[in-house]
RNA sequence: GCCUGGGUAGCUCAGUUGGUAGAGCAGCGGACUGAAAAUCCGCGUGUCGGUGGUUCGAAUCCGCCCCCAGGCA
């Protein structure tokens, strides 16, 4: 691999790839051996009720190199990809500061996609925006709803897929809050980082490999005080709809601590919904970023990426 | 050894009086611009245990063999 023509910066290396493909790992190795600094581009992993059950670094792992945008935010606070964005730019610009090199890891494809593609600037819509059109769409039904939406933004009333009704409401309530529609405010992005300033690469197992780790890795969750973990955050009595409610096991071993789902049927759902996770980010890295190179393993790409 | 029930998709099973097979789950492919560990769309992937026979035609009927479960010895 070759690095960046632009020499004037220090290099910004972003790996990405499914869970439990030992991407961590490696971007732990390269942040050792390069002085570089890591940066978190893992939606869950920004949360920090969740450090058992999104694998989050150590402590030992934050002593080798410093650890950014981990842990750094409430189960109670909703961060967003726009949110995140704002957060690793700057984060970013301070490590270039101190001319370290930076890693960004995580396996939010979105995240990545904001980094080198571009997010809209789109203002942020308010809460009470936010409910008006989801009882506006309860009211109306899928089908009188999307003919409202094609009243003011025509081509996300026709792109957006039948009973995705997360994208519909939204496309709605940017038009709402804004007076401009999603697919006007989507036509000029631009990508934070500029073309020439990173280089992306994808950690990317057999599918058999991934998903046996991805068992072996909850299963040691589970000895590691995952269940602890998700009774502390159920303690609290957040709204199932904040994102870090979502994250993968939240639910099933929730369940579980109210009696209404034995231990193996828990793990058997975490496990079910680890896999489909996976699989979901194999399909988006795999057309998202089709020109980022691949590797099985983290040793491999060291030994292909070190002088 | 005998009797009975059963061998159909990766798994659990359906398959009407013979017309080369279909559900659920699993799996696979795809979309993706502020919830993205989210939200959605699409797709049966099969020597019907094996082998002979009857028939224009067999998962279906008949013979033999193999395997599994239970029962009797």
């Amino acid at each position: 691999m070759t690095h960046s023509p632009n020499t004037h910066h220090p290099p910004v290396t972003l790996i990405a790839g499914p869970t439990a493909s030992g991407k961590s790992a490696l971007a732990l190795r390269l942040a050792g051996e390069t002085g570089g600094e890591i940066v978190n581009a893992d939606s869950m992993q920004i949360y920090a009720d969740l450090r058992v059950l999104t694998a989050r670094p150590s402590q030992q792992d934050e002593a080798i190199a410093p650890h950014h945008l981990f842990g750094v935010a409430d189960a109670g606070e909703a961060w967003s990809v726009g949110r995140w964005l704002e957060a690793a730019t700057a984060t970013l610009a301070t490590i270039a500061t101190r001319g370290r090199p930076a890693v960004v890891v995580g396996g939010t494809g979105l995240y990545f996609h904001a980094l080198t593609v571009g997010l809209a600037d789109i203002p942020a819509v308010p809460a009470i925006i936010r409910r008006e059109v989801q009882a506006l769409f309860d009211q109306l039904g899928e089908v009188a709803f999307r003919a409202r939406l094609a009243e003011v933004d025509p081509t996300s009333a026709k792109r957006i897929a039948k009973a995705d009704r997360q994208r519909l409401t939204r496309a709605y309530e940017v038009w709402a809050e804004s007076g401009r529609s999603l697919s006007q405010w989507q036509a000029r992005t631009r990508p934070a980082l500029p073309t020439g300033t990173w280089r992306g690469v994808i950690v990317e197992p057999g599918r058999q490999t991934l998903y046996d780790r991805c068992d072996a890795r909850l299963a040691a969750m589970l000895d590691a005080g995952a269940l602890d973990e998700v009774a502390r955050l159920a303690a609290r009595g957040l709204s199932p709809a904040l994102p870090a409610m979502k994250a993968l096991g939240v639910a099933p071993f929730a369940a579980h601590l109210r009696g209404e789902l034995s231990l193996d049927d828990a793990l058997a759902q975490t496990r079910q919904d680890t896999r489909r996770y996976a699989k979901r980010q194999l399909t988006w890295f795999r057309n998202q970023t089709p020109d980022w190179p691949r590797f099985k393993n983290a040793d491999a790409v060291v030994n292909d990426t070190t002088p």
